[in-house]
DNA sequence: CTGAAAGCGCTTACAG
DNA sequence: CTGAAAGCGCTTACAG
């Protein structure tokens, strides 16, 4: 078979009109049991697929989702997927998955690309060169939701999936407060991230609350990339006074500040314990293993899902973004745990 | 506005044919530059976007690639699908992903799915279930183009692109016989995984060639999860005779197996070397770090893609399935070298 | 240089 | 219960 059989196959070899044919094999309660019966034996002989691309076309409907994600690399996005994915079948919804590789381009493009009558909506975190949003607010103009998850932008007046790293962070500070740190440092990404920001404010919230002085030269800046961390390690370990804990905001850079620890013989959780953000696989591989905050990423992609897709089928317009702030956990491990648990 | 621009919405203002509007806006040569200046200004005014699915419909071209890959937390995928995506683009394609929860289900619906006139064609790696073959058969049959990479079908007479597994397991085990190993134990995925029996041939083959028996005994199967890895490590160190040498079939086993040893105190190298495959990330965080066969992981999905693309757009029929076997790079770090090496 | 018409593969009032 | 016709948003010979 050269093409793809269509409905005009059917009907041509069966002797009756496409419509019956369409009406037949959606089970329209009108036609003849007979005819069904013809049309979906032949149907299922010669494996008829519907052409979607002329359903949707016809119905200006798709049912499907744009997820626009960072780096699917990242362990992180590649959970909260699985939630998309679930929350989206449950519905109905397929999914259109790009990962913008981090850059502004990228996603400049795959957002252009899959509006062009491709998807329904989009869920989407933003890449970390996102500064001009021209981009999203031209679909909001166009009536195209979108819910944004993770990477923020304040000001967009959209739906957002959130997690509270304010209190993240104040509890992963007092969790070190606790272990008898007197000295906390914080590793932050670069001064651009809403999401590293929030937990340095979590972190100084923690400090104060607990009579802890800020001490600025303790809290450092750089790129996500360990070489960076390992360099702003070092420095840290240089200082006259140097920290006797440390709160990295991911756990891919707490990886490179425990390698320069560990290279410089410092003991763990002894000498300086370390907490970090995520709670990636690598934390139960790492020796020792890694203090972090879990996220609740299957949670945060069902429910970011399920609030696209209220909207997408909101007819009347009652419509409202919605912004919903999920709650962290933090797992413990060795790499914080100064004092050991007596019972 | 409530809709999408449409050329039906730019030619009514313009007081012209949706013909012209349609080739003012593809650059066409025959038509007046005035009229191609007043269409553009106004496309760009009103932010038209044509619509995909009408171009695709009449041109019964999409453009797209369908990938399907077993899950996209796997590094290994994460990274060949980096591979797809740049190639695709540089051949003028889009990516449809999807990935299957290593369920031969979601398989067969996402190759349903996508079949309905979404993709040209298809980049997959099968589902770890997956041992009928009728979706992808049927997919040949419609003439539907499909590239396998990594997970293999021996039956399936279509283009593949894979790696020298026995290459690879024949360099590992020779690795470890230079280094002083005398009892070299496997840890193999179930029998019916290609991958991890090409893996065992190679070991066996090098056994052979240097001389050594091979002991059943030493030969495990077991399914991928690291409970099962913790399981045969602490088989293998039971046994009367025990291992001095381990080579597993994958990353995320062998962090189960070095955990195992290090429970028992086990010194690696030194009493078990350990080599694996895949050369993740977390080789180089693991302590030791892991020596590990790498994966040209971006040239895989370059050249699955690249071969797709081709029959793609083979008009005549001169395509014939290609099969590439791509070479792998042994990574040695700390967990298999015995002997240090002098200088 | 431009337009009318047919068509891509479907769905859906409308009529019978 | 079935069919003819119009239409979804485009493209493309064909004619002028």
């Amino acid at each position: 078979m050269a093409h793809q059989v269509t409905i005009k196959d059917l009907a041509r070899h069966l002797n009756v009109s496409v419509a019956t044919i369409s009406r037949a094999l959606r089970d329209m309660p009108e036609i003849k049991p007979e005819t069904r019966q013809a049309v979906l034996q032949l149907a299922k002989e010669w494996d008829y697929q519907p052409n979607i691309l002329a359903t949707s076309l016809v119905k200006s409907r798709t049912k499907t989702i744009g997820v626009i994600v960072p780096d699917l690399a990242y362990h992180f996005f590649a959970s909260v997927i699985k939630g998309i994915e679930e929350e989206a079948n449950e519905r109905g919804y397929s999914l259109l998955l790009t990962q913008t590789s981090e850059l502004y381009q990228r996603e400049l493009t795959n957002v252009q690309n899959l509006s062009r009558g491709q998807v329904e909506g989009f869920v989407i975190s933003l890449s970390q060169e996102t500064v001009d949003l021209d981009h999203l607010k031209r679909l909001q103009r166009k009536g195209i939701p979108l819910v944004f998850f993770d990477r923020d932008a304040a000001e967009m007046d959209v739906s957002k999936v959130m997690v509270d790293n304010v209190g993240a962070a104040y509890e992963a500070t007092k969790h070190l407060i606790d272990n008898g740190c007197k000295r906390i440092a914080f590793l932050a990404g670069p001064h651009s991230v809403t999401v590293s920001n929030q937990r340095l404010e979590g972190y100084t919230l923690a400090l104060k609350e607990f009579g802890y002085q800020i001490d600025e030269s303790l809290i450092v800046h750089g790129e996500y990339n360990l070489e960076r961390a390992i360099e702003i390690t070092n420095y840290l370990i240089n200082l006259e006074n140097r920290p006797d804990g440390l709160i990295v905001v991911s756990d891919r850079l707490a990886v490179g500040a425990m390698s320069a620890l560990k290279a410089r013989n410092i003991k763990i959780p002894e000498e300086v314990a370390v907490v970090s953000f995520n709670n990636e696989p690598i934390c139960t591989i790492i020796t020792p293993t890694l203090t972090s905050v879990a996220q609740p990423t299957l949670d945060i992609g069902k429910l970011a899902t399920s609030i696209l897709v209220n909207q997408i089928e909101d007819t009347k317009g009652f419509f409202k973004p919605e912004v919903k702030i999920l709650k962290t956990q933090l797992v413990v491990r060795e790499s914080s745990q100064k004092l050991k648990v007596e019972n």
